[in-house]
DNA sequence: GTATTATCTAAGTCT
DNA sequence: TAGATAATAC
């Protein structure tokens, strides 16, 4: 079936595949193949979920047909492909070639301050909400015009008291691109305007891509279907692959919808459906298959699999988070020894990012190497946001997120209420805040000298990068930037341990601009000079400027991240079940397996909702090559908090004699007593247990029923109020102390709980104070 | 205008 | 719990 699928080159094909039927070999088969027919590897596009999966078909593409042709194919993710055409394009529809994209946080915060501007209030219309709102009517190709006169979008928003969101869809709109910016669904929404009012562009693209391939095609929103059904006109040369039980990005716009439009579009539509799994045991697919049989909403497959039965799914059961971190670490520890597995063998997977602090902790503490991916990607970070921020205001002027973030950075003197006076002078000329600063040697805008000159300094010396950006190399020009802007100096001021893996950081993407410049870093797309064959080509200059390599860098997603660690190093993932997606380990932990979490809380409202968290259920256990655990928790640690837990209702859906279940009242697992678990050892629970940290939502007698009652009656009396002592470590009732601050003075009452414990001083200087010893930084003078 | 401290608030998955 | 914002002192 794999072959049929790859051989049909010709015509609309679908095929749907199962987990682990081998689709990506599919894929990359049928592109050797067009190559080898002599199809010209500039007419072949083919879309794939995330860059890194382009770049490693890319790469066993080139092991196929040679490196030549390999790299002349276009490839990669629908926001990275299109990107690149809207550069190309980008004068057709008024933004010029180098315009910015704007990242989540910059959205909301251009979202935050128009909310602002209309007086409305951030309580209500709270920036994350809208931003999705607006994502979701991008995505269904909706303008704010169409938005605003739309009348069931008109009376869903006065049903949910926020009528005034097309008025900021439209401002949002309208500042974006005076910023010269698009965020990410715009990326997808301006390539539809593209397609749509530029006959000529689609014909020349459609005559492009005469051959078109999209991956994992159940997660593609409407926006993205449009485009590829008009790219694809011309020729209909379009192969889709796909698996509906692994839709899982509902919630940014996927619609499994797109399937069967796909049936409807193309009725001489060849179908293959790939059922056989070739990566798991017997025991992993017939879980998987009982557990998305609970789905009423799918397709009719049957996935099987000649491989051997393999062993039961085992299942860990826990007290605490800690707890189930040491099990699934200990666990690893035995089956690394046990079967002589590397740590690569093994992924933990878990719904949500904040899962992962348990789980590092004791695989630090038991030295197994890991590696996190996702969470806060090295791009995110701040001292990367900033010194990217110059990077961007140098390349894009306009570009007003980045200018506020930087115009007082480092400290200049430049402050909000100078920067509220531009954005309302900008406001009132129409006209991006950066052309006010020009503007400041012909016209005053009514500000005084010293903030004029000020101001003048700061854009004297972005101009001076400007002028730069195309002379120096991307590195030379970074380097420039870390120096004389005074980032470099700043950060290696701070003596802290954040302030030097800061300076760290930043030498970090130094020296990844470097490599850039030097060309180690393998484009997964061919330069666009060479796009259409000379046909396009400028004078092609070798120099790799400073923003090439920001286009590279904007749309990299976590699972691309892998280039820190260049010698494919033998550690343990760790990632969300997400990020997992296409990947396969022979080892595959599902941590957090409790009701609330997975599934997650917001999805039990609704049974689509429901659905997919199944779906992604049914992706996390198809990971698994040769052994799936999984694991819960019966207490868990959430923003401070403990809360109790439940089992999650997918345990149930699994066929109970696949599993193997824990034995009730004993330990699931002998784990290190003494740290890291609260009630373990004698002294170690003051750490983690205090009053304060008692459960704040449920009513105290209830609460605690984890911590044992005994714990209560060291500290606080059966009030619960704290009690007074006469000596806490080395601080006695009477001693004589100094604060660096506030002088000398007579410790007249001990009071508190580990880790809060409170001293009342009477200071000679400033009379009475209350100080929490552990942050008070007290020295003793006379004990 | 800047630096420090107190208070509030959100809390999910990703391009 | 941690990050963001508001309040305060300088």
């Amino acid at each position: 079936m794999q072959k049929e699928a790859a051989l049909q080159t010709e015509g609309p094909v679908m095929i749907l595949a199962g987990a682990g039927s081998g689709k990506t070999r599919v894929l990359t088969y049928r592109i050797a193949h067009l190559l080898n027919k002599g199809v010209d590897a500039f007419n072949i596009l083919s879309l794939t979920f995330t860059n890194k999966a382009a770049r490693e078909m890319k790469e066993r593409i080139a092991k196929l047909v040679g490196n030549n042709e390999a790299r002349n194919l276009w490839m990669g993710t629908f926001h990275s492909v299109f990107a690149k055409i809207l550069r190309i394009e980008a004068e057709k529809l008024g933004y010029p070639t180098q315009f910015t994209i704007y990242d989540t946080d910059d959205a909301k915060s251009v979202l935050k301050s128009v909310i602002k501007d209309l007086g409305l209030d951030d309580k209500i219309y709270k920036p994350s909400t809208v931003y999705s709102r607006i994502s979701a009517a991008k995505n269904n190709l909706l303008s704010w015009q169409e938005y605003m006169n739309n009348t069931e979008i008109q009376s869903d928003d006065r049903a949910s008291a926020k009528p005034r969101l097309g008025e900021i869809y439209k401002l949002y709109y309208e500042r974006c691109f005076r910023s010269s910016a698009m965020d990410f669904d715009d990326l997808l929404f301006n390539t539809n305007i593209l397609l749509r009012n530029f006959p000529d562009v689609l014909h020349k693209y459609q005559h492009k891509f005469k051959y078109i391939m999209v991956d994992e095609y159940q997660d593609t929103n409407f926006s993205q279907y449009v485009i590829v059904k008009k790219l694809a006109a011309a020729f209909e040369n379009i192969c889709v692959v796909g698996d509906d039980a692994q839709s899982i990005y509902g919630f940014r716009g996927a619609n499994i919808q797109n399937i069967l439009n796909f049936e409807k579009d193309y009725p001489e539509l060849k179908t293959f459906k790939l059922e056989q799994n070739y990566r798991s045991t017997k025991v992993i697919v017939k879980a998987a298959n009982s557990v998305i049989s609970n789905n009423k909403e799918q397709f009719q497959k049957d996935v099987w699999t000649q491989n051997i039965q393999g062993e039961k799914i085992k299942v860990i059961k826990t007290l605490t988070d800690n707890e189930e971190g040491w099990s699934v670490a200990n666990s690893i520890f035995e089956t690394k020894m046990t079967e002589q597995a590397r740590n690569k063998a093994f992924a933990i997977l878990y719904r949500t990012n904040a899962q992962s602090r348990s789980l590092e902790e004791a695989l630090r503490k038991m030295s197994i190497p890991y590696k996190i991916y996702g969470g806060l990607s090295f791009y995110k970070r701040k001292e990367i946001k900033d010194i990217i921020a110059y990077f961007r205001l140098v390349i894009n002027p306009a570009d007003e997120e980045a200018f506020k973030r930087i115009i007082n950075y480092p400290a200049r003197g430049i402050g909000q209420t100078t920067l509220e006076k531009l954005t309302v002078i900008a406001e009132g000329v129409q006209k991006s805040v950066w052309a006010i600063l020009e503007d400041l040697p012909h016209t005053d805008y009514g500000l005084n000298a010293g903030i004029r000159q000020k101001l003048w300094d700061f854009a004297t010396m972005i101009k001076s990068f400007q002028v730069q950006l195309h002379t120096k190399d991307a590195f030379e020009l970074a380097g420039n930037i870390a120096a004389h802007t005074g980032i470099l100096k700043e950060l290696y001021n701070e003596k802290t341990p954040e302030g030097v893996s800061r300076y760290e950081n930043i030498q970090e993407l130094l020296n990844g601009i470097k490599d850039f410049t030097e060309n180690k870093t393998l484009r997964i797309s061919p330069p666009s000079e060479n796009f259409f064959e000379g046909e396009f080509s400028t004078e092609t200059t070798a120099l790799k400027t400073l923003d090439l390599f920001m286009e590279d860098i904007a749309l990299l997603t976590d699972a691309d991240e892998d280039v820190e660690d260049k010698d494919n190093a033998d550690k343990v993932s760790l990632m969300t079940v997400h990020a997992a997606k296409g990947l396969e380990f022979p080892y595959v932990y599902v941590v957090g397996l409790e009701e609330n979490l997975f599934p997650s809380q917001m999805a039990l409202n609704s049974r689509s909702d429901l659905e997919e968290e199944r779906r992604l259920f049914y992706v996390a256990i198809t990971r698994a090559e040769k052994k799936l655990t999984v694991s819960y928790s019966q207490s868990r640690y959430k923003y401070g908090n403990l809360f109790q837990c439940e089992p999650s209702r997918f345990l149930e859906e699994i066929d109970e004699d696949l599993l193997e279940k824990p034995q009730e009242n004993k330990p699931a697992k002998k784990v290190n007593l003494t740290e890291d678990f609260p009630w373990g050892g004698g002294s170690s629970f003051k750490k983690k247990t205090s009053a304060s940290t008692y459960p704040s939502k449920t009513p105290t007698p209830s609460a605690p029923k984890v911590i044992p009652a005994n714990l209560k009656k060291i500290n606080t009396n059966e009030a619960g109020i704290t009690q007074n002592v006469e000596s806490i470590g080395d601080y006695v009732l009477g001693c004589k102390v100094e604060h660096e601050k506030f002088g000398t003075g007579e410790i007249t009452k001990l009071e508190g709980i580990s880790p809060n414990e409170k001293a009342t001083i009477l200071f000679e200087e400033i009379g009475e104070k209350v100080l929490i010893l552990r942050f008070a930084k007290l020295r003793i003078i006379e004990p």
